[in-house]
DNA sequence: TGTACATCAGTGAACGCGCGTTCACTGATGTAC
DNA sequence: TGTACATCAGTGAACGCGCGTTCACTGATGTAC
């Protein structure tokens, strides 16, 4: 078959996307090259027409999927009059990011795996954890100093971080709700103390 | 070779004790029966004489592990004269702890991967969580009632998993070392900002 | 005291399986003549 | 208009490897006679 001249690039696209997702919802270790190429209809040949190996498919889809997240945080920020950071902390907590982690953050996710991954897979993960800091200090009180928001905000991130890593592996819905509730209250009671 | 009595029961202790090390330190599914045998010197045929399957070791291991911890922080804020929360921040934000995942905290290594493991294990982590986050609901002011004492402290140990994954997930020291100390500041500033 | 046997922790080969990766091949289409 | 050929995304069998688990066997020791 000859395919139309965007057609392999396409594919790509396909391929980055949905692999995006299923490697923050299973894992990186769990998620083979047969099931990657599955979730788009091909099999496992074809892939390295596309990937020079499973580890740059990694990096690249991580990469992309944290690019989406920027995007929707900064249109949800965006959209909340005066309010970002309760805006930022109801989505990010949300009971739907914790049942989805496939389209969620990849700190979340993957950052025990990514402790053991590759320089390049790590040091692409670090960028990702610098710019969400930097997206979460806008929502910070303005009157701070720069240093102050950077800080309260890789603080805030990393809570962020691990109220969602317990909330997901925890096995008792209440207690997961808990958290998830609670952290949203203590960080808004922190930010405003700090503040006052 | 005929054996002394308990040499049978010494030996499974010696895996579960180094199985607990190397379970955390390189992660469950990184950690296959022929390399937790070998670390014990023995082969992969003698596992299931001690253990039912690999997930039974985990389970049970990775429990042992949480023990040992419990002890550790609860020695750590007995002698901590007055200061039982600064003293538990120390220990668990120290360089050494993030450096040595082996004998750390299950949760700051593992969650991911807890999150995809069996219900089994999950519940042995939430129990984990509870018990850790009843130790360290201990360090908090004695004024407080107890349910804020309880939401701070799940508060508190989500941030401190939040730190430790990041911290030794990224890929550079300095940004490692700062989330580390920045968290010890903001949680006692917290702390004290809700007492005061 | 010396020999035959029972014990049982540990060995290592084998099972079927899935992994990441390679490669000779397929076959539908566009192009050349 | 009809035939021969080039293109190339995708196929699927095969590579060596490590996984969790099973099992017939080993061999040093304690016990029985």
């Amino acid at each position: 078959m000859r395919y139309k001249n965007d057609h392999k690039e396409q594919i790509r696209q396909k391929i980055l996307e949905s692999a995006a997702a299923r490697l923050r919802a299973k894992g990186i270790a769990a998620s083979g090259v047969v099931g990657l190429m599955a979730d788009v209809g091909l099999t496992q040949g074809g892939f390295y027409a596309h990937f020079k190996s499973k580890d740059a498919l990694v990096c690249e889809s991580l990469q992309a999927g944290m690019q989406h997240l920027y995007q929707t945080v900064q249109n949800t920020m965006d959209k909340a009059n005066g309010k970002p950071l309760e805006a930022f902390l109801d989505q990010y907590l949300s009971h739907a990011h914790r049942d989805a982690p496939g389209s969620g953050c990849v700190a979340s996710a993957l950052s025990g795996e990514l402790r053991e991954s590759s320089a390049e897979i790590r040091a692409m993960f670090t960028r990702q954890v610098t710019e969400m800091a930097a997206l979460l200090s806008q929502a910070l009180p303005a009157e701070w100093t720069q240093e102050e928001r950077q800080n309260y905000a890789e603080m805030i991130y990393a809570t962020l971080v691990g109220t969602m890593s317990l909330a997901r592996a925890v096995n008792d819905e209440a207690m997961s709700n808990r958290l998830l509730s609670n952290a949203r209250t203590q960080i808004l009671e922190m930010v405003k103390n700090k503040a006052g």
